[in-house]
RNA sequence: GGGAGCAUAGCUCAGCUGGUUCAGAGCAUCUGCCUUACAAGCAGAGGGUCCGCGGUUCGAACCCGUGUGCUCCCA
């Protein structure tokens, strides 16, 4: 059959997916083989395939098949987790489309329909991986909310309340009024928002009109002011000792206290305190005494307590209560003001600092073994600059706020008798035990305690992931988490290293005893070329699905790949996709080359001419491949595929195959032939990470397998060690090619002209081994040697030997070779003169390595051999 | 406000322990080619104040200080 004229991704991407998923090469059980193990960060069940995830879960396929060629049982886990936040908005918003109220259904109803959903869309994300190649052993996927896995979260609560690790308590916590729940710090992004300062004058209680002028940029929280502030040195408000002023437009009358928490220079001077809406009003509250009046109700509007614009948006209330104070000149003035403002992650509306009871994690214990194995690089980061930031964040680590006003999640098992006590248990009827043995008398009116209404962050699900996904709580001694855990590598972005990374170490060695992985590595940040981060809302996010559709998987792999160097962010170019479908159709063609010299093979040919090239390209593979493992091992995955990328384009179908390439219609050796089938086939195995489609359809292509023969388990070879003497010489070869080219272009030879090359070396037996790929490569009708100069032809120097170009076609004009080799000569004296100045200097003699002193000499004397040379050739064209 | 990082060709980036003819690669650009695998290609070429300044050293893109510009994280 007559392979097309390029590559058609389409048909093979489809085949061989298919075909790798059901010979079951994506499947793994515990062997006698070491394991190599990867978990995948779990995508929002919400998801779809972003080109963040495009990089991210590319990166682990080469990991994974890198590893399968290399000896390793590899395992890679795919699931989701449940997205508390999201997905209940999901759920949400489909009910309103059928005009359902969340708010008048029962709870259990509720969810009957949040696992409808998660049926119908959940996991469109895992299908999308399919289509970019992903490894992953689908028999194992896990989700977050599955039975096994609720149970694990649900005892790792019980735990670490028994140890005193998790309370409940009030403290300022971060609301969404969108979602209408308490957020982590974490999950609250702060943004520089252009704001407005108002001053504001607030009434003294004394005889006089006195005031005094705060500044703010939450006007609508003035309502639940129970106190003004300022700094005990300030003299200018030294006289208010003992006074108070009345809040305007509702006269509460309030203290004005003093507290050196106050910055003098920052507005007036004078802070207004609202301990209910800010962590650090709050603070000064409690330390003197203030109430706390909470004017905010659960969906950001006014409440009752407010006493005004009841009912009504706090942002509707700002702007009015302004036109309000104003209206009864209490507005002093109004300025532009840049302040950071904290969003929701999630829901993106600006968070209300906000007094609540809510569930807490203390993760000062915690976080102690986890700090220390990644200082140590017990835990390796990848790149290690994210040791610094881990440290800090390790370092400062507050307490956790793990409950959520949601019902889409783990339901916090603590029980409530009618009496205010609480009860924490894997299940109810244990938390009636224990209520019963407190208060036996009362436990018998009251059989059934009722259970806390909210859910527990997803994060402290997904904290367990390395090691619930191979059911650690139901069996703890099971062959596969004993085999798999620790993971070798965690591949995720550096957004997450607090949200997820740094936990998982924290649940690892809590209940594992044990890291969860050796080692992570953090890809970048995909931007557009603009350098902005991609976004939905920016809109500058190719259409993925598309791209794949439209360039092919492996081309899109290798548009992330090749620019993505470990940390650093990756700037997508559409560009660097056509070079990937070039690169391709780069092999593609090689393939159709090679593969037409199937039909001309002859045995036992001489095959001397071109042995040459032969031991170069292996030596050559030999080299890269050995590169290529330590760029592997060291992240650097890049990098790996600009050098493989570069030893297919440029050495095997540049060089290699012209140099072995027979005459149009003539016969081929077999023997070239088939070592060179075998020197593709190692191309492609070095590629096949990085491209696993199109080199898994070449390999097929290029010579009948057997069944189970296929190049994804393909093994790679022991690395020889590449003949460095066979190295030179293909450098030499090359140069003396392009040097010759470069000649005949200068003097306007067409590449239809022939010449004949005269060679003045004292290599012979080098160039007896080159000398017919030379003379094809540069269209020379004879190659000969000379001692001695040959008038009327091109003369130029490629390292220390001299060539004279015979044109049988155009009489040559020298200047531009003459006035070329002048500049070099004036170059090399140049460079000799400042090697002498380093070997003259006594202190370069006395203090620097012999070796490199001897290489200084080596230098000298090259140039001087060069020079040489060149005078001489120069001398002759005179 | 606290911390981290970056600055090398038009663009994206390598350059590891200071020392090789070290100033590199890919893309882009220019020139010439429809040469029977490939014009989605081939052959060849040009392109730099290694951000500025100062220092250490026999020797600095690399180490130190400082200035400038940019990015990220945390509060």
């Amino acid at each position: 059959m007559e392979p097309t004229k390029n590559f058609q991704h389409n048909e093979a991407d489809r085949k061989w997916y298919a075909h790798w998923n059901s010979s079951g090469y994506f499947k793994s059980t515990p062997d006698e083989r070491p394991p190599y193990t990867i978990v995948i960060p779990p995508p929002n069940v919400t998801g779809v395939l972003h080109m963040g995830h495009a990089l991210n879960n590319t990166v682990q396929d080469i990991l994974i098949r890198r590893a399968k060629m290399m000896g390793y049982n590899t395992c890679w886990v795919p699931g989701t987790d449940h997205a508390s936040i999201a997905t209940e908005a999901k759920v949400v918003g489909m009910l309103r489309d059928r005009g359902i109220d969340k708010k008048t259904l029962p709870r259990d109803e509720f969810l009957k329909y949040a696992w409808e959903w998660k049926e119908k869309y959940g996991g469109i994300i895992l299908k999308q991986l399919e289509k970019l190649g992903c490894a992953l052993d689908w028999d194992r996927t896990d989700f977050t909310m599955n039975d096994d896995y609720y149970a694990a979260v649900i005892r790792v609560f019980v735990e670490l309340f028994e140890k005193g690790l998790i309370y409940r308590g009030v403290k300022m916590i971060n609301w969404d009024p969108k979602a209408k729940t308490a957020l982590s710090d974490e999950e609250v992004i702060h943004r520089q928002t252009n704001s407005k300062l108002y001053y504001v004058r607030y009434k003294l209680d004394t005889d006089k009109e006195e005031y005094i002028t705060i500044a703010t940029v939450r006007p609508e929280t003035i309502l639940g002011d129970t106190g003004v502030c300022v700094h005990p040195d300030d003299e200018r408000y030294a006289h208010l000792k003992g006074m108070y002023c009345f809040i305007p437009l509702i006269n509460r009358r309030v203290p004005v206290i003093f507290d050196d928490y106050i910055d003098k220079e920052f507005g007036t001077g004078a802070l207004k305190v609202t301990p209910a809406h800010d962590i650090n009003d709050y603070n000064l509250g409690l330390k003197h005494g203030l109430p706390v009046v909470d004017t905010l109700n659960d969906d950001g509007t006014m409440s009752e307590a407010a006493q005004l614009y009841i009912g009504q948006d706090r942002f509707a209330v700002r702007k009015k209560i302004i036109e309000d104070l104003k209206a009864i000149g209490a507005v002093v003035k109004e300025e532009d003001y840049i302040n950071q403002v904290g969003f929701s992650e999630r829901t993106d509306v600006v968070i209300e600092p906000r007094l609540s009871l809510q569930w807490w994690c203390n993760m000062q214990e915690l976080s102690k073994p986890a700090l220390d194995v990644v200082m140590n690089d017990e835990v390796e980061f990848h790149p290690a600059k994210f040791k610094n930031t881990y440290k800090h964040w390790m370092g400062n680590i507050k307490d956790w706020c793990i409950s959520r006003q949601l019902w889409w999640g783990q339901r916090i098992p603590a029980y409530y008798d009618t009496e205010g006590g609480f009860y924490v248990a894997k299940t109810s009827e244990a938390a009636h035990d224990q209520y019963e043995a407190k208060k036996p008398e009362l436990a018998a009116k009251q059989p059934v305690l009722r259970q806390d209404e909210d859910v527990l962050d997803t994060w402290f699900s997904s904290w367990l992931w390395p090691m619930e996904v191979f059911d650690w709580n139901k069996n703890p001694d099971n062959k596969d988490l004993a085999y798999y855990y620790p993971g070798n590598t965690l591949v995720t972005a550096p957004e997450i290293i607090f949200f997820w990374v740094a936990r998982m170490i924290m649940a690892g060695f809590e209940f594992m005893g044990k890291k969860p992985f050796d080692k992570v590595y953090f890809t970048g940040i995909v931007r557009d070329k603009q350098g902005r981060k991609m976004s939905k809302s920016l809109g500058n996010s190719p259409d993925l699905l598309q791209m794949i559709e439209d360039s092919g998987a492996d081309a899109v792999r290798f548009s992330v790949m090749i620019s993505s160097p470990a940390g650093n962010d990756l700037l997508f170019d559409e560009s660097q996709l056509e070079q990937g479908r070039n690169f391709c159709n780069k092999m593609w063609n090689a393939m159709k080359l090679v593969k037409g010299w199937e039909s001309r093979c002859v045995d036992g040919m001489d095959d001397s001419k071109v042995l040459f090239a032969i031991t170069w390209m292996e030596a050559r593979l030999a080299m890269v491949s050995l590169e290529i493992t330590e760029m592997i091992a060291e992240f650097r995955l890049s990098e790996g595929l600009k050098t493989i990328y570069s030893l297919i384009w440029n050495d095997f179908c540049s060089w290699y195959l012209e140099w072995v390439k027979p005459p149009m219609d003539q016969p081929v050796s077999s023997h070239v032939y088939q070592r060179t089938i075998a020197i593709y086939e190692q191309l492609l195995q070095l590629l096949h990470p990085y491209l696993p489609f199109i080199t898994e359809e070449i390999y097929h292509i290029l010579a009948e397998r057997q069944p189970g023969d296929d190049l994804i388990i393909r093994q790679l070879a022991v690395s020889q060690t590449p003949d460095g003497a066979v190295l030179k010489g293909g450098v030499m070869l090359q140069e003396l090619i392009t040097a010759v080219r470069d000649t005949r272009i200068k003097n306007q030879l067409k590449p239809k002209d022939t010449i004949r090359l005269w060679i003045d070396t004292s290599h012979h037996s080098f160039y007896e081994g080159v000398q017919d790929i030379l003379r094809r490569q540069v269209n020379a009708e004879t190659i000969g040697f000379t001692t001695e100069a040959k008038p009327g032809c091109i003369s130029l120097v490629v390292q220390t030997d001299k060539l004279y170009i015979e044109a049988t076609a155009v009489t040559v004009d020298t200047t531009v070779q003459k006035q070329q080799m002048e500049k070099d000569i004036v170059y090399l004296k140049g460079f000799i003169e400042s090697v002498d100045k380093k070997l003259k200097n006594e202190k370069f003699v006395q203090n620097a390595k012999p070796e490199i002193i001897e290489n200084e000499r080596k230098k000298r004397a090259d140039a001087e051999a060069k020079i040489k040379t060149i005078e001489e050739s120069l001398g002759l064209m005179n």
